[in-house]
DNA sequence: GTTCCGCATGAATCGATAG
DNA sequence: ACTATCGATTCATGCGGAA
């Protein structure tokens, strides 16, 4: 529909202003026109950059986007791309970006951290715990942990061990009161509904028996007609294995459930681990604004001719 | 089939050197006799014991168990029943148990803790990370985090949060060479076998086509006729609905699932908070001896009527 | 245009072998 | 001894070419 563009600093300014609304201030317009790729599709401006991501962060402004959703690269992971950070310097490698993050961060948003502590001579590590730990007297509050199920899980058997098929989603915020638009993610409903609701009287659908406050009885008669329900948080998706090109870390779906639950239309999500870009890429065709950073100018680049590519497809 | 009765000291040391083995000691005969109600069923002893656990279990000698699985009560919660230990007290609370555990499991044996931290304050308490941490440096592998998916609990909605579907299974080790029979706990294989291997030719599913050693097809005929897979970390169980007089819900599904994978017949089981008799219960019918220790005087007869009904019915 | 089948590939883990 | 690399193990899924 609309051609790739670089955006000016003028062109820059005026979307900031059009849908960032009233907060925007010469540094917001600076930092979305500069040096990176902004695009337009739908109205939305996605920028990638590179560099490390401690660095680039500084220059954005405080206070500045709804949502951050990233995978950083596990400890001893990716050792060919990334370098590998060994388990117990993890927390110590992290926290630069952590304090970066929580400046950036609007006092109404969230952060969505992937994550999995791997085996380490036959224990799990615990870089993990002592992370969650650290960041929280770094001022984050943890306010919950979401389960990825993998159904589709790396193979194999150890004398042992079974498969390792989850991951962490910790979700960190600034203050208690977060945005949250959970209808946005409400999934069909199941089929222990119909089950629950077929031997209630008439009169049990009726009656609002909210005695004890935590019992069925008490919301029973919202449940029916409703197609929809909302979710929990364990999340059924599987891993994308592409024999395409590279991996991308995690599936589309994952991105797009945080974005979907913590943003609305062009709101601004920030991946500081962009990877290949599935972060970005999804918010796009959410129509959120996104910043996306990455260290490795390969990945930079095939995040573009990506972010491209979908643009062509409208 | 046979009568439940009160074994004494004797008989105790009879089913103790049968049954447990060479390892039989004048203190395991002590203790199995010792003011409980030991009960006979396929040659199963199952044992409960009124107290507070931490002393009781000093009464069991060392090395002398095979698994350990418990839900103790979580922080602030069961506050009727048990007191409610406060979050920021939980892992001091908890250490002098874990210090007897420790001496009490086999080498070989396992621990298996079912927690989860609560919400306070609309943050997830860390007490549960602060446990883990605690827990290794008092001697313990954390060998793996199992994940307990409930999945049949009705949805519920609180405006910064959705429902908390899913618990840990911690899995803790004195030793890396512990006891696993991985073979007990297989479950069926995943549908899209059926869906792929349905239409294959005969000539397909004669040939052990292994030409570049890895992927589907060089191993497509181990594949058919297989019907069970190993399972992985993340146990899907629904919660048990008929908790009628107890509060902790624990599905007999859960502590079935441990005993198989960590114990074989004849093997000694201990739950040292008891709760409902959950564990020693399905121990029993596991053909496990079991022991188990509960404060609350009510629990310790419904356990003990339970377990004699549970006989009634062989 | 469907459906079907061959293949590749995963944020994996262990134990053995090699420097 | 202590670390680095390698092969073997194993299940679910998407893609693409074939029927």
């Amino acid at each position: 529909m609309s051609k790739a563009d670089l955006l000016s600093v003028k062109e820059a300014g005026e979307w900031a202003s059009r849908y960032i609304g009233k907060n925007v201030t010469p540094s917001n317009i600076a930092y979305l026109s500069y040096n990176g790729l902004c695009k337009e599709k739908n109205s939305v401006v996605a920028n990638i950059k590179l560099g490390d991501c401690k660095d680039v962060l500084e220059e954005i402004p405080d206070d500045f986007v709804d949502l951050i959703v990233t995978s950083p690269p596990y400890a001893d992971r990716r050792k060919q791309s990334y370098g590998g950070i060994p388990p117990d310097k993890y927390v110590e490698w992290f926290l630069p970006v952590g304090r970066e993050l929580l400046r950036v961060l609007k006092p109404d948003g969230t952060f969505i951290l992937n994550i999995k502590e791997k085996v380490e001579n036959g224990e799990r590590s615990t870089y993990v715990l002592e992370l969650i730990l650290a960041l929280r007297k770094q001022g984050w509050l943890w306010t919950e942990e979401f389960v990825w199920h993998k159904k589709n899980s790396y193979p194999g058997k150890w004398p042992n061990r079974f498969r390792d098929a989850w991951e962490r989603l910790l979700q960190f915020n600034k203050t208690k009161n977060f945005k949250m638009y959970q209808d946005a993610v409400k999934i069909p409903i199941g089929d222990w509904v119909n089950e629950r609701l077929k031997n209630l009287s008439e009169t049990d659908k009726i009656r609002d028996n909210a005695k004890n406050g935590s019992g069925f009885g008490k919301n029973i008669s919202n449940w029916l007609g409703k197609s929809t329900v909302y979710p929990d948080n364990v999340l059924h998706l599987p891993t994308e294995c592409n024999n395409k090109n590279h991996s991308a870390a995690f599936p589309d779906a994952l991105p797009a459930w945080f974005i979907k639950l913590f943003t609305k239309e062009n709101d601004i999500v920030l991946d500081p681990f962009a990877g290949s870009g599935t972060t970005l890429r999804v918010a796009q065709n959410l129509n959120r604004h996104s910043i996306g950073i990455e260290i490795i100018p390969e990945y930079v680049d095939l995040i573009k001719s990506n972010l491209e590519q979908e643009l062509r497809l409208f």
